[in-house]
DNA sequence: CATGAATGAGAATTCATTCAT
DNA sequence: CATGAATGAATTCTCATTCAT
């Protein structure tokens, strides 16, 4: 017991510290970019000497890898948290890319130089299978594919590939953001999730129109 | 005429040179990625002195700026020029879809390290509204806005922002690239281009449910 | 206390690095002249690795201005303390001259380089006037001038143009040293010293010709 | 006959591109400096191609050190021939010290770039009393010199070092040129000589004061 | 544990010089 | 002779990482 508040105490301290350092990375990250972000600024922006970075983070890279992987945890637990508030499933999925599109607003910088300048790989370039970071995207994918089941199953959307359109939801909310990002829509967060799901939910397809047949199996 | 005649042969000498650095600095990307992608190495791959490099690119950045640049375009250019074939504003579609992911496939290792690591700015951060690598993007993307359009107009889609649905088809099918090109998936190209494609159409929403009257406008 | 006493020990070591770099400067420089003094070679002979010069002088520019600063500080303190020692005003010219050809002749290899290669501009060429290095020049100037003022208002030495003779002396002493750095003269500093004297004291025209009043206004 | 005049033909083509040559590094000096005069922007100017420099001067060196010594020859022929003009003794001196500044006032650029950024030595730093541009200099030296010998033996001017007196002329006139070239001084040429030359002729010795003698062997 | 000075492997860029055409 | 593309050695500067205090 005794050893097991000790191992606490330090280990508290130390989750402190990770968590000082992760927080002025991201700080740093958001203001200069992950090319910009050097372990000196990290350093300075945590008010820490360059060396202790090094008492908890092996490589350059393990320290950048954790920030994003915290990011990103934040972003998806936040999204889950606030999609398990809702139980009907058609409003969950709504939710969600409320939630999502908003939320990337929020912490746009860091997004913003996450989304566009980083990538699933860099910590990991040659073993992307063994990626952390891709794990924690892979299991924002699958939660997104299971509120899409849940809808399924109660008969309010249709049968069809969850896991495709998990991605493909994913991923027109990231082009979303990056717009917006980029400077290149007016939209609100909120306007963009209305068209969003209308797409997701409805199609393009002109439903007076009989000549998809022999394309959609 | 003769002057003229020499210009060109020195025009197509240039082109040549300039072609040879650029397809070298493509290989070198596909292999090291962005992050990895240096000079040195680039002048190795094309057998040539690190000097001579910079008699075609004043800077690094140029290089890497033009080498994606033409491999986007080489890709948009035989996008349009396939989708161009067909008239029926159906098949059009269809085909776009097909194309970007077959065409993703083939030149998978440098469009790995173009969608995964690369971004759109890093050539002009500070303006990227100027950036010409954006406006490729932008391009390709009123590109597929267009073909949805005439599809529109012609009856077989139902009205709504095309330019909105362009940016979550393009991004979709980016997401489905970038499935393959980690190896999380073991669909076909054109499985998943059959898969985007019915998504597209017809939406998620079960056709029997009518609940999400109030959210449809 | 601590803390101040801590800020001193650093401050100390800080200064003590910059002192063996500059000292490193100093002696390439004596050895290869500003041309062919590199970063690299100022590191080998100062026994430090390259990148620790960058830790007290950012660019390469400011080391050099630095060491010739340092160089030029060096000298004129020296010249104002001997001439602070001598009192009567004539004496102090006379002190002055003397010190300035034996102090060049001690630091003559690092002077050479300086004379002869140097500029007062090199370190801002944009902005000349803005030249901490200039300005020393100048008050080394200004100081010889005040030295002849002095002996002016003793009634020593006629009423002229003190900036002027001040600006004449300088640079006829510079000539001097010049002369023997080159190896174009046998003559010891203290020679010199003795022949420039009597040609500032004295001019160069015959006492007993009558026809230069035409032209002295 | 024959070959003596293909000869005379092939040397004057020869010379003349040399001229060319010349003139242009002059003037990318004027405009860049030495320190940023390359051969690219000599070739540039001159509106040849880079090698051909190289088939008139086998080494950078020795083109910059060509362009000095041309510069420096056209500067002591002018003032030579100008102070031939004058017969009486010590007019010939007035007119030099009037010539020289203001003919360095006409080329100021040049001079600028030379009497301030470069040096007598650079062409051969290591055997600087085998240098010819050494030997222009103190041609131009001797020339002053002479000057003054005329002076004296006409009894203008009283018996000194002749030597030593045209060393300090010259460079005083260099300091003169330097303050204006710096922005130092508002006088214009011609007043600088005034004062120059009263200097150099009664020196500043009060006439009325009698201590110096112990001084003045 | 914490520090931050020191390190040195790299990376980008320049430019004098050569040489095949 | 003239050309100018190609070369590659040389140089500046950066920054992740180490280690003595």
């Amino acid at each position: 017991m005794t050893k097991n508040s000790a191992n606490t105490k330090e280990e508290m301290l130390r989750e402190f510290r990770v968590r000082e350092i992760l927080d002025a990375t991201y700080r740093v990250v958001s203001r200069h970019g992950f090319q910009g972000a050097t372990v000196d600024r990290v350093a300075e922006e945590a008010k820490i000497a360059k060396g202790t970075i090094y008492l908890y983070f092996h490589k350059k890279e393990e320290l950048f890898k954790a920030a994003v992987e915290q990011g990103m945890e934040n972003f998806t637990n936040q999204v889950r948290a606030e999609v398990k508030e809702v139980s009907a499933p058609l409003e969950k999925i709504v939710c969600l890319v409320e939630v999502v599109l908003e939320l990337s607003d929020t912490n746009r910088d860091f997004f913003k130089m996450l989304l566009l300048e980083r990538n699933l790989l860099a910590a990991s370039p040659d073993h992307p299978e063994a990626s952390h970071t891709l794990d924690l995207y892979l299991d924002h994918i699958r939660f997104i594919e299971e509120t899409l089941q849940e809808a399924v199953d109660a008969g309010v959307l249709r049968p069809h590939d969850n896991e495709a359109s998990a991605f493909a939801l994913s991923e027109s909310m990231r082009g979303c953001f990056q717009q917006r990002a980029l400077g290149l829509t007016a939209r609100s967060a909120s306007e963009d999730a209305e068209i969003l799901l209308d797409l997701l939910m409805h199609g393009v397809l002109n439903p007076n129109y009989n000549g998809y047949r022999e394309l959609s199996s």
